[in-house]
DNA sequence: CTTTCATTTCAATAGATCTTGAAATATCTT
DNA sequence: AAGATATTTCAAGATCTATTGAAATGAAAG
């Protein structure tokens, strides 16, 4: 994943709106939602709604798809994956103490099995 | 985490300046480096390193502690890692696409092993 | 071919963020 | 106490982002 993509990927996650929109996606699997649903759910406005599914499409993040007359919305999850993976490997350097909160075996190339969360975690 | 600690996370994240001072501070490991250190490292003014700094650290994933002259910076690596598994439960819902992407199971409760990242990921 | 429905685009505005350079603060040294 | 060093704070301006409501686009139905 190349940096800037990632500058996007977290831009579009830094708002709340977007993040709902995003767990929402989510939610809804690969089969998406069509923006007046997805404007439904967060209770933004049509306008609003699509200035942000913009921004997170243009990020990336989700992908749109015209079906008749509405517009359909899905998560991308292999981009949210590889957004995953820059922040664990680019960001983090795999820092063992950053793996081991999310249940990731210190190193990355271990075939040993995960461990449970060691102590000293954040809560999540 | 809560959602408005993560929402930060990401504005932190979401510029290129501060994710250079990210990964530098995550490469100088928990102790970490001086402000003056990481503007000459990422080639910013002094005025501005700080103010990216004092956003990183608002935002919480990194910390500040004055030694002598010097104010020395480092990564939060248990607030990267919840940072991270913020983003693979609460916003992904452990989407198994979205876990094999960074070589986890499928399922974060299993106790099988870990698989290579499957095929049709992005690469990071 | 007009109407209706779903969504986007546009223009205006408000607010947040970033950069710059100068001035202020804190700490050490002499 | 005066000077040097490390960093922050401040004020100004530029740029980016978000919200609103009205108007435009695209697709289907009557």
């Amino acid at each position: 994943m190349k940096e800037s993509a990632a500058l996007d990927a977290f831009a579009a996650m830094s708002n709340e709106t977007r993040l709902r929109i995003l767990k929402r996606l989510v939610a809804a699997g690969p089969t998406g939602l069509p923006a007046g649903e997805i404007a439904d759910a967060v209770g933004a406005s049509p306008s609003r709604t699509s200035f942000h599914l913009s921004t997170m499409a243009a990020a990336g993040i989700i992908r749109a798809q015209r079906q008749a007359r509405q517009i359909v919305y899905a998560a991308d999850f292999m981009a949210l994956g590889a957004l995953v993976r820059f922040l664990l490997e680019e960001c983090c350097s795999n820092d063992p103490t950053v793996r081991a909160c999310c249940g990731l075996a210190a190193d990355p190339a271990s075939e040993t099995q995960t461990p449970a969360r060691s102590g000293g975690c954040d809560d999540a």
